[in-house]
DNA sequence: CCATACCCTGCAACCGGTTGCATGTCAACA
DNA sequence: TGTTGACATGCAACCGGTTGCAGGGTATGG
């Protein structure tokens, strides 16, 4: 057994078959242009030898090149995977395959790879996208974007509305007594937390509520542990976090200092990515994540036909509070201490 | 502003430099073979005109992609994000892009996609693959191929140990006094699935214990809760899961009949993926996923300069046994109501 | 029986790079 | 001053498909 066996070419099944090497590429773009036992004899020796159409030559003559790339800020933030795994298998039901690619949160970095991946692919899906709203608009112009969580207009982009959702926690944290509480934020510069943190504001005004902004270092288990001190040092009795990972590091954090929760605190996280698994059950928002990542991918499709490059399609996507077991009644201390 | 802008060719570049199309393109493949003023004349040009290299090409003419495969058995699985992130990482200082795609636990759908793959990259790396091992053999004749957490003679394989480990949970848990303890099995054709058994079964022989293999639908959460009236019905006082999912959603269903862990049942993870959020911490198996992607990657590269399809390399990552709060003693009633 | 049309197939150019070989230039050396 | 060789560049074939166009064959209608 020497190296990889090569794999034949059209030429080879031409010349086995008898015909010429245009009838090899019709019998399998174009089957119908010829007569159907021209194309069983092909297709027939075709299988015979093994043969294979390569992808970079189709690719060169087509230009198309039956890819498209999804670009994440982090594929191991639980957030994603359910995204890139519908997408993914939207993609292959139209024979189309995907590169994943991480680009660190990092809007450079995030630049320089979607310049890597432009000659080998179609279309770009860009989820959470930290490129400034410029970059952006240029890069439209030389390929097709999806953008998933960023509001660009003249950019196709599929949004998951939190806000509503959100709006209803706070009214729960309200109606449970609560009176301050604190949003525990995300990155700053993405969509997601502006528009969190916009509708939460937004209800804890209309309702009187006092509203501490608690910045977060990364949307992680550990930056949610770290910020437990400043959160105890303010007033607040309850918070919600940018996400569900920032939450239950707050759950850890307290009770590795035997605070109970909903008890003594109360929480509320978001995306429903680990609150299932959380200890108690954490209230959070349901994510459309899995529909997203479908639609994105159906739409960079539907963009691939076009030629004009302006396109304002935007789908938003609605979320669902999800009450479990960390919202309670606020501690009473706070309330009674300055009275008894 | 009409359709994306065209990207020049290698011809157009030529022209306007008053070079020859050769030139052009050893400007950017082997500028040493040209002059530096012409390389620089060139590349000043193929930045006005903002020139990219036509991958497909370059692809079609040096036989070489620059893309590898990355496959796993579901991407949503949290074990899996770490080891796709540092196999892309790896990959992308190498300027490879890499292909991502889940086939969802089915050997056939695993096959399907390497076809699919196979004229667009130049290897393939297959994370607990589910394909039939003559398929492998067959495979491997045609494409570089390195497999992860599956052991096949003949193909670079990178393997985690979770044995060891989990022979010293046995241990803690034998010392803890515990006489029978369950296995809660994961998928069963996979390797990882057979050694892990296989260590625990062993250990347990060993110490003379009794060992109850009880098999799980899925790797995942409802699966373990699932089985948990079957594994109470049984006579063990503890329990080791394939993996963490399995573990926590035994930690829920206990936590549901108000049967506290460890006090009325203890119980170990595999993989360490959420064991550090479940409440009480849950006793895992760390695991290099992380140094295995990215060791699977150095592999597949190593593997493209060769010519022979033979290749026996072969790296065992070595795993630690994480002890957190889920291992007691085991409850009193079924040792002592036999005595009483 | 001839003209028209349609169906099938082949020819050859093209996609955009890469690369072996030939050519031309110039400096160094004898 | 003639020879040699290194260096820089161009020429043209090639990678493996796709596709517009042309031509041959057969069926159909007049």
């Amino acid at each position: 057994m020497s190296s990889k066996s090569r794999v034949p070419t059209i030429s080879e099944i031409a010349e086995r078959a008898g015909v010429a090497r245009s009838s090899v590429s019709r019998a399998f773009t174009r089957p119908e242009l010829l007569s159907a036992t021209t194309v069983l004899r092909i297709k027939r020796v075709a299988e015979e030898l093994g043969y294979v159409p390569n992808s970079s030559a189709r690719a060169l003559s087509t230009g198309k090149t039956g890819n498209i790339a999804f670009l994440v800020p982090d594929v191991a933030n639980p957030y994603f995977p359910p995204m890139i795994r519908s997408a993914q298998l939207a993609a292959e039901n139209l024979d189309y395959c995907v590169f994943l690619a991480d680009f660190e949160e990092s809007g450079l970095k995030e630049e320089k790879l979607i310049e890597r991946f432009a000659g080998k692919v179609e279309g770009v899906i860009l989820i959470s996208s930290r490129m400034p709203e410029d970059r952006l608009q240029g890069l439209v112009e030389k390929i097709p974007i999806v953008l998933v969580n960023r509001d660009v207009p003249g950019i196709p982009r599929v949004l998951i509305d939190a806000g509503s959702s959100l709006k209803q926690a706070v009214r729960l944290l309200a109606h449970q007594g609560h009176q301050e509480i604190a949003y525990l934020s995300g990155p700053s510069v993405t969509w997601t937390n502006k528009q969190r943190q916009a509708a939460i504001s937004e209800m804890t005004n209309e309702l009187g509520l006092q509203l501490v902004v608690i910045p977060t270092e990364k949307p992680s288990l550990e930056s949610g542990q770290a910020v437990v001190d400043q959160m105890m040092n303010s007033r607040v009795t309850g918070a919600i976090a940018f996400n569900d990972l920032i939450a239950h590091g707050i759950m850890t954090e307290l009770s590795s200092r035997a605070l109970g929760v909903p008890e003594s605190f109360s929480i509320v996280g978001c995306d429903n990515s680990i609150s299932p698994f959380t200890n108690p059950p954490l209230t959070s928002v349901s994510n459309e994540t899995t529909e997203a990542g479908k639609i994105a991918c159906e739409m960079i499709m539907g963009l691939l036909g076009e030629t004009d490059s302006k396109n304002d399609q935007i789908t938003v996507l609605k979320t669902l509070l999800i009450e479990r077991e960390t919202i309670g009644p606020p501690r009473k201390k706070i309330i009674s201490s300055p009275d008894l």
